[in-house]
Order: structure tokens, then C-alpha cells, then sequence
DNA sequence: TGAAATGTTGGGGCG
DNA sequence: ACGCCCCAACATTTC
């Protein structure tokens, strides 16, 4: 008898997964694989944080595959090559995965696509990462978005959302199993312990991310517009990572949190509340990076290839390590470092700083949260980074400059999460907590800091910062 | 999904 | 009582 290759990507996943359905209906036995690929991800291969989650939810992946009789077999090396060796060993007929947008993703896919021709293949592939395949929406020219609203707007208008099918499939093991590696030897986990704090924060897999939207739904979501913006609560959904790595599917998110009529609001229902509008930025992210790969690395708005950033390695290292002087920024790196997550409020904050007071780049940053956030994803963070930097699509001006100080007093007001952060200001009194270097030297030395504690002397004077990036700005477009 | 600079207004102190 | 000034408080514009 024929067998169906189940290739899971991004999208590790039982719930809701169109391969998984796809195979469930060719009604054949299956093999469930995953390739380690990462000489195949260009100039973005899988950072730190990432791997460390990967090699997780790869376990529970196995481990619920094995629940429904099925063994996840592991294999590294080139996709293609993988691939075929395992169908030529199983004789296997059809081949089903789920798409990836990123660039060098979608060419991974049509290497694998075109060899699966040669072999006389059947192959499938579905849309299982996000609400809107990028090629179905368009603008009324045929041209791509580049600004949300009207992206966001013509979305919900072409109602394309299916509704998830949220039951496990039936599916039924080959009878040999290919050779398979053990997950370990993937060598997915740092070697020092860096990543303690990461596993208290979180649990990769399915049902952790279940167990996310439940809690998510139930206790934040109906408060979700007053309270997302205060880095010391739990505000957010905290879905990020499970929706990257398609342990949870869009659709079954967009069905809890927007569309049940009984719990919520006319607003939420047509996708305008601001949870889902989120959701819908990740789809704009999404959108841009489909049809503008090259945005991965370079600005959409050309003008700003000519911007004068500058090379300051021991400025980056402090931003990295948390300790440029300002609390909110610090308290944002050090919570980043400490569980490869951090509030999106304080993302914007920590990247408006180091791309305008700093003058760093914003790809500088981008690469820093790639290799340290485990929700790290492409779409997003490029879209992110572009939007602060004022070079993107329906980014921000270039001269909407975040002041630290006055973020934090404004969204962390009783500096309750900065204390959680930074231990050096725990006894600092509230009304300086947000700028400890206008205390009095009393205060100061009562939280035991020296003269040369950047919480004394910061890293750059605010003002000067921000004069220095406004003049940059100019002869950015002054130069043509 | 800013912040700073600048402009305007109006109450109150005071000569 | 009146004009003058100061300066919050708020609005507008500029970066």
C-alpha cells in the first residue's frame, strides 16, 4: 500500500492543520517528518531563543503524535535530499506541508515542489499560518497594501476566514518507520544554562498554547484595550511563539476572539477591536513581506538606504545587556535576556531608543531580538523594526521619538516593573524611579549606586539624543 | 501606537 | 475698579 509524507514545518501542530486533513482524507498510512534545515534560511537561520523552543515543542509534537499512533520521524541536512531518500525508502505516493512566506522559506518549497514533479509525486500544499493567503488580497489596483487600515479593511470585506475544524484526525501508521534522529541530536539547546528563565515563562506545544487562549480569553481579553499597554500586568495574550511556531492555528485565535457573538462586542465581530486588529497586524507583516522580500533586510522607503547610522559597539552592547541608564529600556533587554519575550509596549520603546537616541540600526536591533526572542518571526519583526524606524510601511515619522522617562512614567507608573527588573532600583523612591540620575545622592547611595552606575550617569544625555537624530533625519533627505 | 515648542486663554495677585 | 503680569492649563504647530 502507498503512503502520504506528512512534512511539518511551521506549523507543529494536530489542531486545526489542512496537512494533517489533506492526508486524513488521501486515507493512506502516514509519516510524520520534520527537517532541520538551517543552511536553507539565507541570512536568517533560527536564533538562540528560537532553537531553544523549537527543541521543545518538537517534544511535544513526538509526544502527541504518539498519542494517535504515530512516530515523528527528525532528519537534518538539505530538504530536498531528505526527502527524497525518505520517499524512495517508503515508496510513499503523496507528499502534503503547510506553506511558509518567508522569502527564502518559499524557496525551499518550490526546490522541494519542483523535485516531487520529477518524481512523479503528489504534492500539496495549504495555508495554515495565516487568516489570508498574501496573493488574495489586493488592493482595487491589483497592487499590494502598503498601508493597514485599507489592507485590513479590504480583509475582512473579502471574507475569507474559514472556520478552524478543531478535532483530531484520524490517521493510521506505515507500517516501517524511516531511520530517524533523536531531537537532541538536533543540539537545539544552548550548552550553558542561559535558558532557565526561558522555561519557567513558557511551555512550548500545543497545549500550552490552548491552555494561552483559554486563559487569555477568559481573564484578559475583555480588558485587553485598557490594560495591553502596562509592561507590569499579564495584559497580553502571550500567543506569540505558539502562533509562529503554527502550534496553534489563526483561525481557531480569530474564532475565540472575534467572532463569537455571545460574549462580545458588535466591534470585535467585525475584526475592528483591538486584539484582533492586532492579529491583523501580523497579517499585514505578512502581506509587506510576500511582496517585498527584500524588506527583510532593507528599507521599504528607499531614500533611508542613505541614512547615516552609526557604528557604536559599546552603545549596542549596553543596550543589549540592559544597561544604557534608562529603566524602562533596561528593564525591557534584561526581561527580553531573561525570558525571550518581552511587552510590546516596551519593544517600542527599547527599538525607538536605539534607533533614534543611539543612531544604531534598526537592523542592528532586528538581529538582537532575532537571536533572543522565541517568538521571533520574520514578518513581524521586520515590519516592527521598519515601523520604528520610520522606513516602512504606515511607519511612524521619523521624528515621533519616544522620550524613555516619560513612557515609562506614563505606562509603568508605579515603576513596578522596572523594580521587578532591575534589582539596583528596588529602593529607589517612585517619584524618580523612571529617572534615577536626577535623585538626590542620598537616595542614590541608598540603592547602593556608584557614580559610575549608568542609573548616575546614562548613556547618552536625552536631549542630545534626540536633536542628533532629528539632524540626521534632515540630511538624510538633504542628500539625494 | 509622541514630545517639545509655541500660542492662547483666563484666573488671581497686586499695585 | 482697573490694568498689568504671572503662569497654569489647554490647544496648536513643529520636529
Amino acid at each position: 500500500m502507498s503512503t502520504t509524507i506528512v512534512w511539518f514545518r511551521q506549523d507543529l501542530r494536530l489542531l486545526d492543520n489542512p496537512s494533517l486533513r489533506a492526508a486524513e482524507a488521501l486515507g493512506l498510512p502516514v509519516i510524520p517528518i520534520y527537517l532541520w534545515a538551517p543552511k536553507e534560511e539565507g541570512s536568517w537561520p533560527m536564533g538562540g531563543a528560537s532553537r531553544w523552543w523549537l527543541h521543545h515543542s518538537l517534544s511535544a509534537l513526538s509526544e502527541s503524535l504518539k498519542g494517535i499512533g504515530l512516530s515523528l520521524i527528525i532528519r537534518a541536512g538539505n530538504s530536498v535530499q531528505e526527502l527524497t531518500a525518505i520517499i524512495k525508502a517508503s515508496k510513499a505516493k503523496h507528499l502534503v506541508f503547510s506553506r511558509r512566506y518567508e522569502p527564502e522559506g518559499m524557496l525551499q518549497e518550490r526546490a522541494v515542489e519542483s523535485q516531487m514533479t520529477t518524481l512523479g509525486i503528489d504534492c500539496q500544499s495549504f495555508n495554515s499560518s495565516l487568516l489570508f493567503d498574501p496573493r488574495e488580497v489586493m488592493s482595487g489596483k491589483g497592487t499590494p497594501f502598503k498601508v493597514f487600515t485599507p489592507f485590513w479593511k479590504a480583509c475582512l470585506k473579502s471574507r475569507l476566514i474559514e472556520l478552524p475544524t478543531i478535532a483530531k484526525p484520524l490517521l493510521k501508521p506505515a507500517l516501517r518507520s524511516p531511520s530517524s534522529l533523536k531531537i537532541e541530536q538536533l543540539d537545539l539547546l544552548p550548552r550553558i544554562h542561559w535558558a532557565d528563565g526561558i522555561g519557567k515563562a513558557w511551555v512550548p506545544g500545543e497545549t500550552g498554547a490552548q491552555t494561552s487562549l483559554q486563559v487569555f480569553a477568559k481573564s484578559v481579553l475583555d480588558e485587553y484595550s485598557e490594560t495591553r499597554n502596562l509592561p507590569s500586568l499579564e495584559g497580553t495574550s502571550r500567543l506569540s511563539p505558539h502562533l509562529h511556531f503554527g502550534e496553534i492555528s489563526p483561525r481557531q485565535i480569530w474564532e475565540v476572539t472575534a467572532e463569537n457573538p455571545m460574549t462580545l462586542s458588535a466591534q470585535s465581530r467585525t475584526g475592528m477591536a483591538t486584539y484582533p486588529k492586532e492579529i491583523g497586524w501580523r497579517e499585514f507583516a505578512y502581506h509587506l513581506m510576500f511582496h517585498f522580500p527584500f524588506t527583510t533586510n532593507k528599507p521599504l522607503r528607499t531614500e533611508f538606504s542613505k541614512f547615516p547610522w552609526k557604528t557604536r559597539k559599546s552603545a549596542l552592547l549596553a543596550w543589549e545587556r540592559g544597561s544604557t541608564g534608562f529603566p524602562i529600556v533596561d528593564a525591557g533587554m534584561r526581561q527580553l535576556w531573561e525570558m525571550g519575550w518581552m511587552h510590546n509596549r516596551v519593544r517600542m520603546i527599547v527599538a525607538s531608543f536605539l534607533v533614534k537616541h543611539l543612531l544604531i540600526s534598526w537592523q542592528q536591533g532586528a538581529k538582537w531580538f532575532w537571536d533572543t526572542l522565541v517568538d521571533a518571526d520574520l514578518a513581524s519583526n521586520t515590519l516592527g523594526w521598519q515601523w520604528v524606524a520610520g522606513c516602512g510601511a504606515d511607519a511612524a515619522p521619523y521624528f515621533r521619538i519616544f522620550n524613555p522617562v516619560l513612557q515609562g512614567e506614563k505606562f509603568d507608573p508605579d515603576g513596578r516593573y522596572v523594580r521587578r527588573w532591575i534589582p539596583e532600583l528596588t529602593k529607589m523612591p517612585k517619584r524618580w524611579v523612571h529617572r534615577p540620575w536626577e535623585a538626590s545622592p542620598a537616595d542614590q547611595k541608598s540603592c547602593g549606586l556608584s557614580r559610575k552606575s549608568p542609573y548616575v550617569s546614562p548613556i547618552v544625555d536625552l536631549r542630545e539624543g534626540r536633536d542628533a537624530a532629528l539632524q540626521a533625519y534632515q540630511s538624510m533627505k538633504e542628500r539625494r
